[in-house]
DNA sequence: CCATATTTTTAGGTTAGCCTAAATTTTATT
DNA sequence: AATAAAATTTAGGCTAACCTAAAAATATGG
């Protein structure tokens, strides 16, 4: 079976709202994929008709086992592709995760069994996140949002929950990036920012940025 | 200005058939995009509301340089993916092309310039043809169709104008590659099949296949 | 140069994926 | 539990890109 790249748009948005086990919702899916609520209705039925998804009127959608194939296969194209811009074409992690937006919709096993070889079979993609592998296994890694992490602990920096340019920029400038070890040494219950150790450097990291980031006990 | 997936087609479609220097008819671009002549017609009305091509009723289209350019950026963009599908993935010359279909749609300048860069900016791509580079401008070589080659003289292949599989898989299998050194030792005149020398050994090359093959004089 | 064949265009229709406005159902509040 | 608010669905429309059938224009050949 062949998808528009609206269907799969569709599937692999479901996928994220439902990710926590609950239903996802017809508003949450317009404002995740930019349209209006009637408009997502309409094409909710049609993806049902094609055993994609259970849709109940009213009460929300999840995936099926076929749709959540699908989804995990859009999803490994696409951070496959973010993983070749970055580490082999040098594009700043801040821009890739729109051009994959693009890429992921390209059809061809081939291709993409062959980029993944090219690439090493990686894990994670340049945002921290499991690439799954062709049959659409991930492999979770044990992880902790940074404002919840313990104290006077050396942490390494394994992922990121947001694509927003902004918001990977400050990450540049204050030099945190995936695999960055740092350990928190005070945390302020004024504005609940952050003073981490880096380097024999102290950075703050306000709430809102370390709520973004999520990290393993290193060792 | 941004295009669809469709309006480009027809404005490569339309480059293609117009480099003879004549106009592309209605029913030539029918084929091309497999489509209805009717359709055709809609279409290019309104892509010349766009000022991408000169159309007269009847009497058949031609690219404004608009349109040229915008030709010239898709095809740089497909030559560059099948270098890389080729060179990179190690993906046979035979299934490259339809994957490229699909890669040159995906909008990013920033992309196509580090995939340039990365691939050390190629000028021919996997079939022989010309790459243009980010400006549109092409360097185009000498050619000569096979067919009409001198005799007793050593030829290289630089190119082929066909991207059907049958026929780049019987190249394989005869060892004819782009940059392959060949000489014709015999035209015979019943087929008008040819037999060249080739590591050695005797080829022969049917007038079909050879008519699709170009050659340059080597040195 | 006229009649026929071929090519192209016009007219009217379909489907996918979106929209707005109105109606309906669910949820929240008192 | 009644009503107000919010979420969702239905109904009816639009546009892009295709289609078929019929009409019109151009090309061909005796």
């Amino acid at each position: 079976m062949v998808y528009t790249i609206s269907e799969e748009n569709y599937v692999k948005a479901i996928f994220h709202l439902t990710e926590n086990g609950k239903s996802a919702s017809t508003n949450q899916l317009a404002e995740a994929l930019k349209a209006k609520p009637a408009s997502i209705t309409d094409m909710l039925k049609k993806l049902e008709l094609k055993n994609l998804l259970h849709y109940e009127k009213y009460y929300g959608v999840t995936l099926t086992d076929n749709g959540k194939q699908l989804a995990l296969s859009i999803i490994r194209k696409h951070r496959l592709w973010e993983y070749f811009l970055v580490n082999k074409l040098n594009i700043n992690w801040t821009e890739v995760h729109e051009i994959a937006e693009q890429l992921e919709h390209v059809k061809s096993h081939l291709l993409i069994e062959q980029l993944d070889k090219y690439l090493g079979y990686p894990d994670f993609d340049p945002h921290g996140d499991p690439i799954p592998d062709s049959k659409g296994n991930i492999k979770e890694q044990e992880k902790t949002r940074l404002t919840l992490a313990a104290k006077n602990t050396e942490l390494e920096i394994c992922s990121v929950n947001s694509r927003n340019a902004d918001f990977l920029e400050m990450l540049e400038m204050k030099k945190l990036q995936i695999g960055t070890c740092i350990s928190i040494i005070k945390q302020y219950s004024f504005d609940k920012s952050l003073d981490v150790k880096l380097n024999k450097k102290t950075v703050n990291i306000s709430e809102q940025l370390a709520k973004n980031i999520y990290v393993k006990i290193k060792g």
